[in-house]
RNA sequence: CAAGCUGGCUGGGCGAUCGCGCUCUGGCGCUGCCAGAGUGAGGAAAGUCCGCGCUCCAUAGAGCACGAUGCUGGCUAACGGCCAGGCGGGGCGACCCGACGGAAUAGUGCAACAGAGAGGUAUAUUGCCGAUCCUCUUAUGGUGGAUUGGUGAGGGUGAAACGGUGUGGUAAGAGCACACCGGCGACUCUGGUAACAGAGCCGGCCAGGUAAACCCCUUCGGGAGCAAGGCCAAGCAGGGAUGAGGUGCUGCUCGUACCGAUUGAGUCCCGGGUAGGCUGCUUGAGAUGGGCGGUAACGCCUUUCCUAGAGAGAUGAUUGCCCAGGGGUCUGUAUGGGCUCCGGACAGAACGCGGCUUAUAGGCCGGCUUGGGUG
RNA sequence: UGGGGAGUGGCCAAGUGGUAAGGCACUGGCCUUUGGAGCCAGGUACCGAAGGUUCGAAUCCUUCCUCCCCAG
């Protein structure tokens, strides 16, 4: 989990990420991003109701909340991150969308150079 | 042993490492952060189908409309729920199912097609029977035809056609009359709080179906909802048109309270501001054990306990052992043993309760029925 | 949380107690050198699911499923 000041917690961040940020997309996953100017990440997560019934949307936003910690020493600061589920998600293993999340981090330049190559 | 009926309980367990919400304690550089301790989803938390509490609207008003309820008695804060009983239906049985008030009377409606006729003191196609006339003939008789009348017994149609059997009766017949049976209704008695049941006696000979059709009757229902409601902070800018009624209170009538008529309620248009925090927020028709009353639902007394309170919304990730489950294979036979793979039902609190409904891998504990076997 | 609506052949749909219209699409034939257009003929629905009321249900009732919309 992530403490709550590294979450996104207002409907305007969303918006702003989604419309106005950068954007890359798996069969999984969509990770929209954009400069915040905070000196910190925040993360935000939208599980639809396609995803599943409640448990499973809750499942799905745990284990992205649990990948998003994990990786979160290792991200360049400064970035509002927005990871939109896609109903393909509902029947993924955590590994595949740890896996997932990381593949879209490299993608999006996210992660500090000097850790490139680190796991958590 | 087999097949089945039924009541109840449970809903994986113990750990390791890294993390999250809330509460408490301590510390610090105090809108927070750090450390420690405690605590952290369900039997359905679900669907939102009923009923309550709570809050605001007037103290929660009257009538109609509208909606719901529907055998009887009880339980309950209340209910469309539950318990017990009655009646009806199904099953060999244990047991299960039932929207189960009113259709002889307060009315109205509906029934395609078929059929002669579909609810009216109904109808007459084929039949049956009589009368009159005509024809033929083996001539007080019979055959065929026409007209007219009687008939609802036989055939036929239909989901449904105005009781059944027998005797009398008749031209032929018919509840036309009678006896018994079925069904209906009134009254009396008995049992029961009642629904109702049993018995007796009388009546008219039968009154069709449908009220999950309108309707009548019984009982109940004021409206909104925790985004209710209360408090604090922050921010802004007003202008134009219309205008005598508007609001509480979905619809109508009344009643009532408040606001208002150039010091302008309300409505419409243009423009401007706002997305923050605290509270409500979990101690309650509460849970557990015991006793008493009641057939039971449930009630009363008492002991002990405090058991989630989030707000883009807290239970996750990795993993070990155990406990169940399924598949494959080898061995073997006594029911088994070894190896390996898969793999943990339905499902996530959002103000709180009582029910209902729906989903659910499995596991555990009772009670009972039927059939077979053995003693 | 409260309220409203929809579900009928592959698609769009009418029907609201009595044999489930119509259009598009599809199939076959005619016409044409071929295709299109046109003409003729045909198939496709137990009406979202289950149960009930009725002689009879897409229609009435109950429960459930899916989808859409509205208010704050």
């Amino acid at each position: 989990m992530l403490p709550r000041h590294f979450r996104l917690r207002h409907h305007e961040d969303f918006d702003a990420s989604r419309q106005r940020g950068k954007r890359w997309h798996d069969k999984l996953l969509i990770l929209n991003t954009i400069s915040s100017g905070l000196p910190h990440n925040r993360f935000g997560f939208v599980v639809s109701r396609r995803v599943g019934k409640a448990t499973r949307r809750n499942l799905v936003k745990r284990r992205l909340r649990a990948t998003a910690r994990s990786w979160l020493p290792y991200l360049i600061t400064g970035y509002d991150i927005v990871i939109i589920a896609r109903p393909a998600i509902s029947e993924a293993s955590y590994q595949d969308i740890e896996a997932v999340v990381e593949k879209l981090l490299r993608q999006a330049g996210l992660l500090v150079p000097r850790d490139v190559d680190a796991t958590p």
